[in-house]
DNA sequence: TCGAATTTGATCGTTATTGATCGTTATTAC
DNA sequence: GTAATAACGATCAATAACGATCAAATTCGA
């Protein structure tokens, strides 16, 4: 029995040409395209459109359909998820922003779960000589994208809803390390200064965080103010900054100046 | 009589003249740019362009395409790891699918790395009550999304190249667990009989499965065959099953009923 | 200064990319 | 169900980019 000579390996690695790169770029962040805009887009003929997306898509970097292509995410989605990630998504992308900004190159970061986490991973792509621990897969796999970072994921259980791991393995295996900052998200801030979460077992996750760090960020939109959930995490006075995307309402302003939180708010710029 | 210059390796790092240098930094900042381009602002002809670029490439500094160059790094790597997925894509299916009909409900599995085992678990998302153990992050996102399946990810380094989780603590954390089946692939098949692959610190996590799995299956397409790799995983005889996609090319035939392995081929439908 | 080695630039045959055409296939309206 | 329409893939010729080769120019050491 032979070997197909024609098919094994000489396939490599093909380069790809800017606008073959440009094309995923689109698709990555607009979801869908027609092959017509991007022939517009890119000032070439519909045909050589189409060969490229032949090639990317023969590549699986892509998926086609009659009119156009869409991103090829490979795995069904869970779609709760996604919805929530959806919501507040410019809050959260402000927040997550002035959060980056704030965070040196060449520092240390637990990341918690959340969907506003998630999206402060995006935005840490271009920093350098970054080392994360987190339990949080989204954000490891997000990470891992930046060549410049260490990625460390905690083990344990994995939850479906969220692809978060908690319980004990995962605070044992967070508690070993000291971190830089501390960077966490939460359900629910409320105004006996107590932070609170749904999830018993991602509590104590976010408990050994708040042990575990040097200096401890809270990242909430303001949706989260005035919310109530089930499990203490903790308290404001724990907190040393807190991003939000709204000034606080009432009585948080002075609650959180009382604690000594330093806030900031990344409001529209 | 002077060394050779195209022979295979001159290891030591050539040296660059300054436009070179130029180039690269060119490249760095722009992220492409055209040959043409370059000529006219070194006040060169294109072909001595060419010449820069042909040895920058080599070196992996940069990459080309017909028309320009562009910077090589961390998109790239990426890319590549999609291009591996889609490289014997139907053959890793068929595998895939092979592997997933001799999966019974209920029972528990180990996955490790590499492509084909992400579509075995791809082809896993409609059975029920599995429990798995994985150092895979893709492994684990795609199974995540099976409501029936809980799934336990190993703790540790993340590696960019494949969102893989190797070294010890993922091997301790994996060598906690007895499960009914370890599903491995591997990066090549020698004619001694013997399992390897490319990179040590996978090799111990796979080593930790094949100890603790009550029965191992190895998923491998044709590739694997007489492909050769530095790192000795374990040994023929220690497979209880073998997937793969064509008939095993000699002297495997004997090789696998000498040792025991019951060999599944599955050839398209 | 001379001569060897290296770098540069030009020519030429080869190869890759592009856009147009045409027959085929998928989608939509009826 | 069928017909109209749009999108698609295959093919082909024109064009641009490419690598190999060789001669001229430059650099470097003696």
């Amino acid at each position: 029995m032979s070997v197909q000579p024609d098919l094994p390996d000489p396939s490599g690695v093909r380069t790809l040409n800017p606008r073959q790169t440009g094309i995923l770029e689109i698709v990555r962040s607009n979801g869908t395209v027609r092959v017509e805009d991007l022939a517009r887009q890119f000032r070439v003929a519909v045909q050589t459109v189409r060969r490229d997306l032949t090639r990317l898509a023969e590549d699986g970097l892509l998926s086609r359909y009659h009119g156009g292509v869409q991103r090829s995410d490979s795995t069904t989605e869970n779609i709760a998820y996604r919805q929530r990630q959806a919501l507040h998504r410019d809050a959260k992308k402000r927040i997550a922003k002035a959060v980056a900004r704030e965070v040196p190159d060449g520092c240390s970061l637990s990341l918690n779960i959340g969907t506003t986490i998630e999206a402060i991973a995006a935005e840490l792509l271009q920093h350098r000589n970054l080392r994360v621990i987190t339990n949080n897969l989204n954000v490891a796999a997000t990470l891992a994208d930046n060549p410049h970072c260490e990625v460390i994921v905690a083990g344990g259980v994995v939850r479906a809803r969220d692809r978060a791991i908690v319980g004990e393995a995962a605070l044992n295996f967070i508690s070993q390390f000291k971190v830089d900052i501390g960077l966490i998200g939460i359900s629910s801030i409320e105004a006996d200064g107590s932070l609170r979460d749904f999830d018993y077992r991602e509590v104590s996750v976010a408990r050994g965080i708040l042990q575990h760090s040097r200096a401890v960020w809270l990242a909430a939109d303001h949706s989260k103010f005035h919310r109530s959930a089930m499990v203490e995490v903790g308290r404001l006075d724990q907190i040393d900054r807190l991003f939000t995307d709204q000034p606080p309402p009432p009585p948080f302003g002075t609650l959180l100046s009382s604690a000594g939180v330093d806030c900031v708010v990344a409001s529209g710029e």
